[in-house]
DNA sequence: AATAGTAATAGGAACGATTACTATTTATTG
DNA sequence: CAATAAATAGTAATCGTTCCTATTACTATT
């Protein structure tokens, strides 16, 4: 994969952030370094640092979130804020489970909390 | 609320499956009932069973699938044939850990196991 | 430094899922 | 059975995302 100042300020953008942005936020935040990226670009490059592994992406309900954080992971969701807040849980015991009761294969997990963080 | 028929063949289609079907999925069925039904209407009713409560709304990536089981459970997917299953699983231990370690009220938790199931 | 080759881009059209709008129909109630 | 208001069908609009295409810009080679 070639280089491009598109997907470096794309890649800035993410890793300068906890906030688990969507494809707009970092679309419009990109804008203000770079003016004339357009959307299009930015869709593909996030599709492209998940391929090759520099990111993942969650689901919010039907938009999807991007984060940089690569370690296996959970997320709390704040009702209030709106927030998603980074996770590790020991889920080892839950997945054996679900192999041995149900005879699935599990090979990823995702948890989502929904509730109230400790700023309310 | 007043009583509508094509509410009430909604819910009947939705209760008669197991499989967590799409608002085009029901829409499809429905309209072998009743053909003049329209996808607006589908849509709208499904929101209005769901804010009563009949029905549940679980989201596949861009889509929302529709579950007439209220029993606090959690979802199986299927990789190969893109089946949602229900299970029951004991999320005491780590809702507990997650209100202590992270001070988060935790009012839901969503989790989705992907793999692949008993079928393959 | 100029060139060729090709990967990446900007901008806009297209798409799938969902919601909003509006004129018409239908359930409910006196 | 007539009045009223909620629900509908059909269609336009919206949202998030992907696709398309002419143009631009990295990179390797001269």
């Amino acid at each position: 994969m070639r280089y491009s100042q598109q997907r470096q300020i794309i890649k800035e953008i993410l890793y300068s952030t906890n906030s688990h942005p969507s494809a707009d936020w970092v679309y419009n935040k990109a804008k203000k370094v770079m003016p004339s990226i357009s959307l299009g670009t930015v869709y593909r490059n996030l599709r492209k640092l998940e391929e090759i592994g520099s990111i993942k992406t969650i689901y919010d309900g039907p938009t999807a979130r991007y984060d940089w954080n690569k370690k296996p992971h959970h997320h709390l969701k704040c009702r209030v804020c709106e927030e998603f807040i980074d996770v590790e849980l020991p889920d080892i015991k839950i997945k054996n489970s679900v192999k041995q009761n149900f005879k699935f294969v599990v090979e990823n997990i995702d948890m989502i909390f929904t509730g109230v963080c400790n700023k309310h």
